[in-house]
DNA sequence: GCTTGGCACTCACGATCAGCGAGTGCCAGA
DNA sequence: TCTGGCACTCGCTGATCGTGAGTGCCAAGC
């Protein structure tokens, strides 16, 4: 009995029952691929793959269906690089290149990963924490009012709305920001809040109340964690292919889109490079979520992969097809912020 | 046979069939509301009724459900205004009033109203058109880079990036910065629009290239229409409770909610003043959503109503549970972009 | 020693059918 | 106009049964 023969046999079933959603048997996986051999022979294969958990037989007298095991092996052995189609590339540049702002791009890529993979796809905002602040701007909106905007080398901008006891006037409000610039501009986020913390005591007097008031919303705007955890989520309607087993693998991520936070926990720790990772099954850290697989990566510039973005389906998914997706996505959204933002 | 006795039982029936979602009978009926009169007067007011098209039954034999009709009925006639409980004001102010800016705002509600009406909920941003220009910030990113950040007055952040061909100093940003914000700070839309379409003429003729190309991204950024298409969804895991009907109601809505443009034409026109729309089954604009209900109101700033906010779920939902969550919410909101943006 | 055809066996699935009971419509009497 | 009674309808549930896909095992063949 061949090792490879065996393999093969476990990848028809994989391929079979990805396309067909139901239990495959040994008389029509001989009938779909061409493994030379007898129904017979794919039967001892089986009982085989089945002794070493590969594969999963949901009741006697009824075909196999791979496990959790068995999708591992097909994802680390069996599957090459299934490389993007023309069309599929097509789509991709026409619609990235078009997003005006990193929010505009992180729309588009929801967009476009769930279309390519037909799956529920999610990506990570970038997360202000590896990133540099690029500038400062301070603009009165009424004389006692001051807006505060962030803007951070990803392109994101964060602002806040500063509430000052007495009046503000415009050389004030030029002073300081020239001096929140020069500490801060260029820092990455750890450095400038430090930076910033010692800022009202160098400046003047008089302007030391402003500068503590600017400087909070700053730093808070900075750490705040919720924009780290911001996560866009769309195809959620690609969802509805999967009405048989609602109950299993619908209904539990549906409930788990809405909390970004699970999300963020699913898609796991950016990975940079060009490693696509694969979370199958039980593998993630949700066992209400034993019957769904993550296909994940790592995206951002120069392979800093400060985000990580992805899509989210049953274990019976098309691993080949969405680990290309993923990848293709990544790499082009990386360049898109590569060059957008120096 | 006293015709409000047959709106009662029209009541009753709509009342217990949301509550139990199975089709209700006479028995049932006059055991769970105190009616005062027996099984059989309620069976010929159901006849009547049935006549009249407000109530439909499945097949002989079975019990009554109510149609689009008899929904329009309960709506107009037989509900009143609910008041929110104390538990629900609170969690209203206290969600709503940590918000930071304009996006959590709409973030917030969206998910308060879902939480609220454990329906899924829908809130379009802010429309640019009716706000006014607030502030125009330039800002330099490299020797030949400029961000234009445009700010309204809903709170609303633009960004876009000028690529300029030749180096651009500090001094003629400065200067075109003043010259912009003269022109284009405190009018509206459309007016700013038409002023910055002068400036290139008005300013010395070695900036009219530069102010030319920012002018142009900012026109850009105040028509750009995605602005006025965007709304925020949240929800879709309420939509779980449906299981059952999960082609008829599920899958239909599932698909328009990735589309945001049938979401805004679903909300239809914001509704100033505490007007809450129902639209109820075949009456909205989609067959295929004929068994879905939008509840949906207009709000914003001193009933200026630039945005529609609501809730959209199977026709047998609680109407006057959900038209009093959106009333709520929509004036509260209302009240902070009141306060917040001046 | 694999591979293969044959064969008996298992068991989910679909169709058929009877009995049950919730619910109805109608009618006669209060 | 309401009510109790009564015959009738018909969807739902559960039981029964045949069908067929699929299996495991075995003995024969390459």
């Amino acid at each position: 009995m061949s090792e490879d023969r065996r393999l093969a046999v476990l990848r028809a079933i994989v391929e079979d029952y990805v396309a067909t959603e139901e239990p495959v048997g040994s008389k029509a996986l001989v009938e779909r691929h061409s493994l030379g051999v007898s129904p017979a022979t794919v039967r001892n294969d089986m009982a085989a793959l089945e002794d070493e958990g590969f594969i999963h037989q949901p009741h006697t007298s009824a075909g196999r269906v791979p496990t959790d095991k068995g999708y591992r092996l097909f994802v680390d052995r069996l599957t090459g690089v299934k490389p993007m189609s023309a069309a599929e590339r097509r789509a991709i540049t026409t619609l990235l290149d078009g997003a005006v702002d990193l929010d505009d791009v992180v729309r588009r890529s929801v967009r476009l990963l769930s279309q390519l993979t037909r799956q529920v796809a999610i990506v990570q905002y970038p997360t202000l924490s590896r990133s540099t602040v690029r500038h400062v701007e301070l603009v009165s909106l009424t004389p006692t009012r001051v807006m505060v905007i962030l803007i951070l080398s990803t392109g994101r901008v964060e602002q806040r709305l500063v509430e000052h006891g007495a009046e503000v006037s415009e050389e004030q409000l030029a002073d300081l920001r020239v001096s929140i610039n020069q500490a801060a501009a260029g820092e990455r986020i750890a450095e400038a809040i430090q930076a910033l913390g010692r800022l009202p005591e160098e400046v003047p007097p008089d302007a030391a109340a402003l500068a503590r008031g600017l400087t909070t919303a700053l730093t808070e705007a900075m750490s705040d964690h919720r924009s780290d955890e911001r996560v866009a989520v769309g195809g959620a309607a690609n969802l509805a292919r999967y009405g048989d087993s609602f109950d299993t693998a619908v209904r539990p991520l549906l409930e788990a889109l809405e909390e970004h936070v699970v999300l963020l926990k699913l898609l796991g720790e950016a990975t940079s490079g060009d490693a696509v990772t694969v979370r199958i099954g039980h593998e993630g850290p949700y066992s209400e979520l034993s019957s769904t697989s993550v296909v994940a990566t790592g995206y951002g510039p120069a392979d800093q992969a400060f985000a990580t973005l992805g899509v989210v389906g049953p274990t019976r998914m098309d691993y080949p097809g969405s680990m290309a997706a993923v990848r293709a996505v990544a790499r082009y959204v990386s360049r898109i912020l590569d060059e957008g933002h120096q």
